[in-house]
DNA sequence: ATGGTTGCTTAGCAA
């Protein structure tokens, strides 16, 4: 791994609205290896020759109009899997990993849910399920791995505005908490607690009711790192200018840095 | 200021 590797996570809510944050984003921030989530497009609308001037190789998994996510990496990246090849669906582009700088990383976006116990919910603790399948099946704790994106999930009652009005809801009930925490016993640890202990710290705020002017967010985007990369974080944080402004996206950013 | 989303695709859905 390199002396210094700054990682970030962003659900941009369609890349292709969000170019001109997003390219304005990499040239202020210049992470080594960025995630990206909810591209809302196919390959062709990313904005690859933007990237590349900018220093970046570029790995996509697109889809129109819903879902899709992407690694960046100042370095080449490869052994690029897209989707988890468990037999499962692969309908949904929400999953993309790739080998570059030293690490193995991934860019996850968890299905939302919709609502608790419908269909929806039904197929996101599937792949939930699948998500930590997938890592048992190729990887062990002791590689260097960061798994990082939207989770659609707030652990914690101090990662929620409202925690007595959202507890049991979607995006904070039981089962979705249950599901996070069995993704993160396979070795994750999240970077963002390791310096943040307090709460009121959101990463998504609706675009309805002002969510964000009165800051009713929850914190559901991740850098989870195994061990040999969580001992190494010597920073993390949530971009929460990044929500601000015209057109926003409704996530905010999510980084964190680690020593080599 | 007594309200109040956005994006994709084109009226309704998803988040």
């Amino acid at each position: 791994m390199h002396s210094m590797l700054r990682v970030a996570t962003w659900n941009v809510n369609s890349v292709k609205a969000r170019k001109e944050r997003f390219l304005a984003f990499l040239h202020r921030q210049r992470p080594d290896i960025v995630c990206l989530q909810e591209l809302k497009g196919l390959e062709e609308i990313f904005p690859l020759a933007e990237t590349k001037a900018a220093g970046y190789h570029a790995a996509i998994h697109g889809q129109r109009t819903y879902n899709g996510v992407a690694l960046l990496s100042r370095e080449p990246i490869a052994q690029v899997v897209k989707g988890f090849d468990d037999a499962g669906d692969e309908t949904a582009a929400r999953f993309i990993g790739g080998t570059t700088m030293g690490v193995r990383a991934y860019s996850a976006y968890i299905p939302n849910g919709q609502a608790v116990g419908s269909d929806k919910f039904a197929y996101k603790l599937e792949w939930m399920r699948r998500l930590r399948a997938y890592f048992d099946a190729r990887h062990r704790p002791n590689e260097k791995i960061l798994l990082a994106g939207d989770f659609n999930v707030a652990p914690e009652d101090r990662d929620v505005y409202d925690p007595e009005a959202w507890r049991g809801q979607i995006l904070f009930s039981e089962p979705e908490k249950a599901a996070l925490a069995k993704i993160c016993g396979f070795g994750f640890q999240d970077t963002f607690r390791k310096f943040h202990e307090e709460g009121g710290h959101y990463s998504w705020w609706d675009y309805r009711q002002l969510g964000f002017p009165k800051n009713r967010g929850l914190r559901i985007d991740f850098i989870f790192a195994t061990a040999p990369l969580w001992e190494r974080c010597s920073a993390a944080s949530i971009e929460r200018e990044e929500r601000k402004g015209t057109l926003p996206s409704d996530h905010a950013p999510v980084l964190a840095e680690f020593d080599g």
